[in-house]
DNA sequence: TGGCAAGCGGACGAGATCGTCCATTTGACC
DNA sequence: GGTCAAATGGACGATCTCGTCCGCTTGCCA
């Protein structure tokens, strides 16, 4: 991504760190999927085999394991952003959006959690970022809308709205899958042009960038010793 | 309610016995609203002005001073269930039965997660209202259905489905009344007879009775010393 | 193969919360 | 006013979690 000023990703560490950091990861999904975000920090080093130390040094906050736990996560929602803007139909492109994010969020376990911690923006790069996601996304709703399918009074907030309330439901029920397909097939069909009956209330003034919707690429890494 | 053989209910405790319990209750709402429902007891304690031990012996449990605290809330739910049934038009009732619930949750802060907390079924007398609340509210949405107004493919579970959702939308926005009110219409809107267009994934198997449709009485008051 | 810096893990002190115990106070009733 | 059980509140020990410190180990490179 041309961000060479970053020190010490982790491709620098010796064979056995990397082994364990691999490690943490793999671990860190599995415990905050069972036991919600806010695990211990120890139940994800025994879980791994290391100890806690090696998971601070790595890891320094529970916010920098979250996110890189669930980078790849992250990043599959970024790119169904740009999958859908590159999709010939908007309304096609914007429904796959939804799912796509909506089945992520059913499917991996712990990620709805992750999905709306709210993480600091840490760099200006990532922030650009963002707000070219939100642009993305603005310009995929206005040609869905231009297409005819998705209704005039659609609001960009509403994605967030449908995102939000389906993330409450799966963490709710984590194991009802049903229930989260069914919610996304309602959202969807009155997301449609042809479901407008009479006016809806004003929409929420709730920006997007919240939503992880920009590759981050931040993998917790940080250099030693500062 | 005809419910004689519970044991020492909060009317025959002592003047300043009452006081205080009422305080308690009128802290717990402040500070599960501002805190969360995980907060401390002795934050609930300080803010009532009595000692742990007072707030412990009246609510021997978290689930005990969360269920007497919101109870007013959860009533307002089973009545508005009673209403729904009553009120000559069914979709009508059926709508403001689902708007009166998110409103409650939308506007009373702390009552989100007390709606989605698991509280054991103490009783059997409860039991049974909750399974009566459930027939209720099937009697509702065949007659709605019945009058072609709610979509013929509504499963009551879809209203479960509903609720678990916008609770988790204003648990991660409570500040945010626009959205929760673009939810619900959304989601009325899509249950609409008109709003069908193809076929909905299978419903969930989830069952209604997690939901507090049924008054309980319940007011975290045990008999001293078992 | 040897040196050494990177890496490791467990112990540990700090801080928070829980729920109980008990000496003291206070309201209700005579 | 006097009696006494109900009620009170703060102290306390137990438990849990955090994040750091430090002596030992090990992979890497010459």
């Amino acid at each position: 991504m041309g961000e060479s000023s970053r020190i010490a990703g982790q491709d620098s560490l010796r064979a056995d760190a990397r082994r364990n950091r691999r490690r943490i990861l793999s671990a860190a999904r599995v415990v905050f999927a069972e036991h919600g975000i806010d695990a211990p920090m120890a139940t994800v080093a025994r879980r791994a085999g290391v100890g806690v130390a090696t998971l601070y040094r790595r890891f320094p906050t529970r916010d920098a394991l979250v996110r890189a736990a669930f980078a790849h996560q992250m990043d599959t929602c970024a790119r169904a952003l740009t999958e859908a803007l590159a999709d010939p139909d908007p309304w096609q492109g914007f429904q796959r959006l939804v799912e796509t994010v909506c089945e992520l969020q059913r499917e991996e376990r712990g990620f709805p959690a992750a999905f709306v911690a709210a993480f600091p923006d840490s760099t200006r790069e990532h922030a650009r970022l963002r707000e070219q996601a939100e642009r993305d996304f603005m310009t995929l709703v206005r040609r869905a809308q231009a297409a005819g399918a998705l209704r005039a009074d659609f609001h960009p907030s509403d994605f967030a709205v449908a995102l939000l309330s389906h993330c409450g439901l799966v963490t709710a029920l984590p194991d009802d899958r049903a229930a989260s397909r069914r919610l996304v097939a309602y959202l969807l069909q009155s997301f449609r042009a042809e479901a407008a009956h009479g006016a809806l209330p004003a929409p929420s003034a709730l920006p997007l960038r919240s939503l992880p919707l920009a590759a981050d690429g931040s993998q917790g890494q940080r250099p030693s010793r500062a």
